[in-house]
DNA sequence: ACATAATGCAATATATATTTTTCATTAAGA
DNA sequence: TCTTAATGAAAAATATATATTGCATTATGT
C-alpha cells in the first residue's frame, strides 16, 4: 500500500524525493518506490528516514487494520 | 547492536526462537541473528514480529542515542 | 552422567532490496 | 512557449536479506 505519511512528512520539510534520498544515503528511486508502497525497505533505511524527518517508526511505518 | 527487547518480548510469550520463527514465517536463524543485532531485517518482517509479540515498531526497534 | 531443547556459528544457495542508467510525463516559472 | 525540477517507470547489475543444512555448545531436567 502507498505510504502517504512519508510523503507528507517529506513535503513538510520541503524536501524533494531526491533531497531526502541524498540525506538518507539512498537513491531517489528507492524513496519513490517506498512512497508508492512497492518496496519492503530495510529497518536501517526506515530508521534513517525517520531520523531525517523527525518522526518515529510508528509515525511513518505503522499500519493499523 | 543486540536487540534485547525482542528477546524479552519473546520470552514473555514463552516462545523459543524457533517458535517465533515459525509464527512469523521465517527461519530460526533469522530470528537468532536479529536478536544478536547482526541483521538488518526488512520492514515487513519487523511488522510480523511486532504483531506476533503484541508490540509496536517503536517498542521493539527504536533506539535512542 | 545422559538426553534433549535452545541457541550460536558458518558455508552455500536463493530471493529480493537497492543501484545505475535512461526515458517519459507532469507541473511550475520565466 | 521554453526550460527546468520533480516524479514515475523499466531494464540490467549488484548487494544483501533470508533459507537451507549441518555441527558445536550450553543449559536444563531426569
Amino acid at each position: 500500500m502507498k505510504n502517504i505519511k512519508i510523503k507528507v512528512a517529506r513535503v513538510e520539510h520541503d524536501l524533494s524525493q531526491a533531497d531526502l534520498a541524498k540525506k538518507v544515503g539512498v537513491t531517489r528511486q528507492t524513496i519513490g518506490l517506498i512512497e508508492q508502497g512497492k518496496y519492503n525497505p530495510s529497518l536501517q533505511l526506515c530508521l534513517s528516514i525517520c531520523k531525517t524527518l523527525g518522526k518515529t517508526l510508528d509515525d511513518l511505518f505503522w499500519e493499523e487494520e
